[in-house]
DNA sequence: TGTCTCATTTTTTTT
DNA sequence: AAATGAGACA
């Protein structure tokens, strides 16, 4: 077999090896996806047909590409038979065909985040809890925490191990909580994305006939980064392989990072428990990066207790050493990173495309971007407000979701009076109510207000009437259509173009680009589906659209951009040079993290950090950051001492101030609404016992409103400074007055109106 | 009902 | 630094 020749030995094994249950450890950059690839291929040359091969990956992007290497080895025609996808889009497509057997319509809406949020939000409401203790934030996690471990309503009332962690957090509620939230999903006929696992878990337990239909389609399972699977995920593969076990896994317990998600290493540690003659491959020749970066990596992981020891080894270059970095302060620390990149690019001729920043959280982006572009370099930021998560763009889809299944009441609200129809709370929530004593979904309620809410005043009613006639007209519309034509016409019935065309603002301008966007980009599914002989219709895009994430999203533009994402967005990522920024206590590690084997995870997400770079890798950290509108002050992270020093150099923009190593406090939750605040100097002179915390600086929140005429602004203009920024609702200008410590944002709107003034105290000396 | 003003809160990572 | 929410008022 000529391709296996591009294989090493270990690979090569891995590849052919097909009698049974697989499991492959592939260590950071090893060629883990190759080995997917070419194994795949290896089965269609033996015989096993596209059609009957299920392989499952993480993201959309890592089943496209893989989806493409195949393309390339064994032809287009074959490879589009193959099952590949995500979790989550598998089991769409799998509940899309049966969903009446799991009590759903075939128009089932998937909820998103912000949909699970305001539904959390109306229980809580409804249950007349107190959202200060059941926030919404800890509910859907609890909830998701439930159904990524297989975890029914009844069971969680059951369960001793949920209650008492309820009961620590205050929450006991819990059970309750969920079994409503379960009964409105299905009232909705919504899932949320744990639901599209759980249920087709469900689908295949209780129906033998649909179970086995599906365990003979399937004559091989491959399963893609399967240290961050869950429990349900466990269950699923375990269906779908029984009872032949021709199954693979691949993944890297070192790169196990999503446990906040319900992943549990267990799956991979567990792997020859669970499928008992399974045979064990390592991965270990990593042809990614230098051999300094390998062994850099590696001395950090050799930390952790819980792994599957492996040797991975690189016979790259020995090349350069990663190079630490301190600052003085998050301002400082961007600029130094901006400057560098200006240097790799001019000195070293590096591309832009060839670097990123990666930080642990999406907040630490904004002073790079503010760098990097004050520069003019090019740059793309992942993981901020995506295309399909703009207001605009959920409203036109809440549009699309509500016609296609009138039961979707979060779609409802979205839309009910967007554009404006007159209809306000107080009219959804009368309706809300009827539709609740009826049993019906509010859209019916809409239909017939005299029949189900005779409260309302007739002029109320009428509107609410005319809201309903319309949806239903467009459900009309919709059946006869393509995606395409029925767009244009939600745009046009449903007035959201009209109310974006008579916007003259910047941001009106904005949003009417944004539906035109929206418009091509359905045109453009349209035609690519038509080409297949593939349904184009609303529904099948609603679908794409939702199991979409952003990283999804931008494959036309090549322009070579830097890349700023966060560490977690990197996994399965290579740039030649990598900036690992933000490496302080209480970031990096997150102050989040209390167990010894949280600390273990965010170890390994610096090891996937370190891993995503070829040639150099560059850490930084800074001493004072700016957080939530306070100065906070943090040691350097521990995970730097955790590298051997020798692989390791100092860098020396500013005078380095690695303090001899003091045990940071961790600050406990208790105390958390207190920051510790300590200044530099103090920092700089600690030694081996934590210093005091000497109140010699103060930062005061906020100082009282005061009124601000506008005479006193233009006052302040003259020799301060003035910045200027464009963030979602106007323009920002802030006029900082040094001398008195203070600061004022004044917002404008698009007309120049002074819309907002808010007032800062910078810090205050005692 | 809708807009404006002010006040409070903020736990990371995401399919 | 920014978003969200409550309350006042037109």
């Amino acid at each position: 077999m000529s391709f296996l020749d591009e294989l090493n030995e270990s690979q090569r094994a891995a590849v052919e090896y097909n009698d049974g249950a697989q499991l492959i450890v592939a260590g950071a950059g090893s060629g883990k996806t190759r080995v997917l690839t070419y194994k795949i291929a290896y089965l269609l040359t033996q015989g096993v047909s596209a059609g009957h091969i299920l392989a499952l990956t993480f993201t959309n992007k890592a089943a496209r590409e893989m989806k493409q290497r195949i393309c390339h080895l064994v032809g287009e025609d074959v490879a589009r038979y193959i099952w590949m996808g995500t979790f989550h889009s598998i089991c769409a497509r799998i509940l899309r065909k049966h969903a009446a057997a799991i009590g759903f319509t075939r128009d089932y809406t998937i909820y998103d985040a912000s949909d699970q949020k305001s539904l959390v939000k109306k229980i809580i409401k409804d249950l007349k809890l107190d959202d200060k203790i059941y926030k919404p934030g800890t509910i859907i996690d609890r909830i998701s925490t439930a159904k990524s471990a297989f975890v029914s309503p009844e069971e969680y009332a059951q369960s001793k191990q949920f209650a008492q962690a309820d009961s620590v957090m205050n929450i006991g509620r819990m059970p309750q909580i969920y079994a409503e939230y379960d009964k409105r999903l299905h009232g909705s006929n919504a899932m949320d994305f744990d639901d599209l696992l759980m249920y087709t878990v469900i689908l295949l337990q209780n129906n033998a006939d649909i179970r086995e239909q599906y365990q003979s389609w399937f004559w091989y399972v491959l399963v893609d980064e399967y240290q961050d699977t869950n429990r349900t995920q466990y269950l699923l593969v375990k269906l779908f392989a029984e009872p032949q076990n021709k199954v693979c896994v691949v993944g890297d317990d070192a790169q196990s990072i999503y446990s906040f998600r319900g992943a549990t290493i267990e799956n991979i540690l567990g792997f020859q428990q669970a499928y008992a003659d399974a045979r064990l491959f390592k991965l270990e020749r990593n042809y990614r990066s230098t051999q300094t970066i390998v062994n850099a990596a590696n001395s950090l992981i050799y930390k952790n207790k819980a792994q599957i020891r492996k040797n991975v080894y690189s016979e790259k270059e020995v090349g350069d050493k990663v190079r630490v970095t301190g600052y003085d302060t998050d301002r400082e620390e961007s600029h130094a990173v901006a400057q560098q990149i200006v240097m790799l690019h001019n000195l070293e001729h590096r591309n832009y495309e060839d670097i990123a920043i990666l930080y642990r959280t999406n907040a630490q982006s904004r002073s790079f971007e503010d760098e990097i572009r004050k520069r003019n370099i090019p740059y793309r930021i992942y993981g901020g407000l995506s295309f399909y998560g703009r207001k605009e763009i959920k409203d036109a889809i809440a549009y699309f979701r509500l016609v296609a299944n009138e039961r979707d009441n979060e779609a409802l609200d979205r839309i009910i009076n967007m554009p404006k129809r007159g209809i306000g709370d107080t009219t959804v929530d009368k309706l809300r109510e009827a539709a609740a004593m009826a049993g019906q979904p509010i859209l019916a309620v809409c239909r017939e207000p005299e029949r189900f809410a005779p409260l309302l005043q007739a002029g109320t009613r009428k509107k609410v009437q005319a809201f309903a006639q319309m949806i239903d007209e467009l459900h009309t519309l919709m059946q006869e259509k393509d995606a395409y034509e029925y767009t244009q016409a939600v745009y046009e019935r449903s007035g959201l173009m009209a109310d974006a065309v008579t916007d003259y603002s910047p941001e009106g301008i904005d949003r009417r680009g944004n539906l035109e966007e929206l418009l091509s980009a359905i045109h453009q599914f349209v035609t690519d589906r038509k080409a297949q002989d593939e349904d184009a219709h609303i529904n099948d895009f609603l679908n794409e659209v939702s199991l979409l994430t952003d990283q999804d999203e931008r494959l036309d533009d090549r322009t070579p951009r830097v890349t700023m994402m966060t560490v977690h967005a990197a996994k399965g990522l290579e740039f030649p040079v990598v900036f690992v920024v933000g490496l302080e206590e209480n970031l990096f590690p997150s102050p989040f993290c209390e167990t010894e084997k949280e600390m273990e995870e965010e170890r390994r997400l610096l090891y996937v950090a370190i891993t995503r770079a070829e040639q150099q890798c560059f850490i930084t950290y800074a001493n004072q950051r700016w957080k939530n509108g306070q100065p906070t002050f943090n040691a350097p992270s521990r995970f730097i001492r955790d590298i051997d020093p020798q692989y390791i150099t100092r860098g020396s923009s500013v005078p380095t101030m690695m303090p001899p190593w003091i045990e940071q406090p961790r600050t406990p939750r208790t105390m958390m609404s207190h920051p510790t605040t300590r200044p530099t100097e103090q920092l700089r002179q600690a030694t081996v016992t934590p210093p005091a915390r000497p109140a010699t600086l103060k930062a005061v929140k906020q100082l009282p409103k005061q009124p601000m005429p506008d005479a006193v602004i233009s006052e302040w203009k003259e020799g301060d400074r003035i910045a200027h920024k464009v963030f979602g609702k106007g323009t920002v200008k802030c006029v900082y007055k040094e001398n008195d410590n203070e600061k004022i944002d004044i917002v404008f709107d698009d007309k120049g109106k002074k819309t907002l003034l808010l007032t800062y105290a910078k810090l205050e000396r005692i």
